[in-house]
DNA sequence: GCCTATTAAATGTCTGACATTTTGGCAAGC
DNA sequence: GCTTGCCAAAATGTCAGACATTTAATAGGC
């Protein structure tokens, strides 16, 4: 596979690995090919073989490449790589069209874990995690009637989530937060992308998230589950992966014994 | 800091990031510490310099470290660590004297996600699933009697907790499941090493196991949730987090307004 | 035809020198 | 006395070249 194509960049081992990666994330050698030899990398991109080396090991290091001695670099399966490394996610930022499947699978997850989230919100908020909220609901509301906005909008709306996300005080839920927040950036776009979202949704979808916000910050565990859960049903409908009658999440009803 | 006390090692940079990191992760620098120089690293361990610098790339792309040209190297705060990196997993396997922080903050973690898991799993279990999970329980009953066969008796335990995670069906839980696996691992090691497990903890133990295994087999999300969250109250107890008495995790109740 | 020794190619490693960044000290000047 | 500027030391970052090791292919001998 030449590297045709491929532009040129500017700074060091960071910059190259980057560059690549994104060409390996759209697809442009697929798994099991051959990737280029160092040599050629060096030449190519005029760099030292240090800096290809370093680069190189990033992408080793995410899983997307293996490297052996005498045989060369090849590109991985799909399948192996970590989706969920904090170098991935930054090197998908900016990256709009997702696989639906892979939508509906974050979606899914999200929609099972962040009730449960806000329920320790609730418990564990201090005045910070309060303040962090409460600013990016406010800004929220303040960029809702605009539509020019929607950028803005966006971005309070991701901080929303991400304060919750640090309010948990739990390490591990924290760094669930920073990895799926690339995911989060593109379900909220995409659920934005809804015409109708902008007539009576986004009003709408403010109460929900406002809801959130007033449960945790009087520390009321139930009401917080609650509330986020409506907040994501909310998302799903303008997401459409289910319509207002007829939900395909699987609801709470049990055939108990 | 002196790298007295830090055993000589065998093999290449790999082996030597994770002596460091198993050393970080146990504590035995404090966030913000100075972190040793290369050339001390070199002598100390008698190893190239490439060898040192690769085993530093590895520290610093999980997080746990933080080089500076010029500064040196230092120690990162434990929230800034990438606990989710396959890395950090790999290194965290077999590891005995774990930071008790961490295992607290882990434990959290599971204590409010594995719950909802186990619901997810009596929603969505298909048979082979089902046949997974009777294999772990049914290995677990069978290692309970002979204290001798501990170390198979931890692996069908984990095998029962990763058979939930993958009975989701879900691609971000099933990582989660594949990340947590050596984290699992510890904390069941971890609770195993209390005594008095041995005489009445074990029988208790296998009983809170079964009753998920009889939930998520008879599609009953309510009834999983509640038995999953009775095993990690049994673990808690072993692990010496809470006591039968005086629960120091948060419980359910709420002071609505 | 099969096994083996050789060779070529690619990645891995070592070494020494040099570049860059940070920090601190020291001294001149206001 | 305080600031400013410059220089030197220390630590990490980078480079270039040679060499080692692994892998795969290939030619040769039986």
């Amino acid at each position: 596979m030449s590297l045709d194509g491929l532009p040129h960049h500017r700074g060091g081992a960071e910059a190259l690995a980057r560059l690549l990666a994104r060409a390996l994330l759209a697809g442009r050698w697929q798994p099991g090919d051959a990737f280029p030899r160092e040599l050629d990398l060096c030449t190519h991109f005029a760099v030292s073989r240090n800096q290809v080396r370093n680069a190189l090991a990033s992408l080793t290091a995410t899983g997307l490449i293996e490297r052996t001695a005498g045989r060369g670099s090849r590109v991985r399966e799909v399948s192996e790589w970590h989706l969920l490394d904090p170098l991935i996610s930054d090197w998908m930022t900016g990256i709009e069209s997702l696989d639906p499947k892979l939508v509906r699978e974050i979606f899914a997850f999200r929609y099972s874990a962040e009730p449960v989230l806000a329920r320790l919100a609730a418990q564990a908020a201090e005045e910070a995690d309060l303040e962090r909220l409460e600013a990016a609901f406010h800004g929220m509301t303040r960029t809702a009637a605009s539509p020019e906005a929607r950028n803005q909008h966006v971005e309070y709306d991701v901080a929303f989530h991400d304060a919750i996300y640090r309010a948990s005080h739990n390490l591990v839920w924290r760094q669930m937060g920073h990895l799926l927040r690339p995911s989060i950036i593109a379900l909220i776009q995409g659920s934005q992308a809804q015409v109708h979202r902008f007539h009576d949704g986004l009003d709408d979808s403010l109460t929900r998230h406002g809801r959130v916000l007033e449960a945790i910050r009087r520390h009321a565990p139930d009401a917080a589950e609650r509330a986020a859960r409506e907040v994501l049903r909310r998302t799903a409908i303008d997401l459409g992966i289910v319509t207002d009658t007829h939900p395909v999440i699987a609801s709470a009803t049990e055939p108990e014994s």
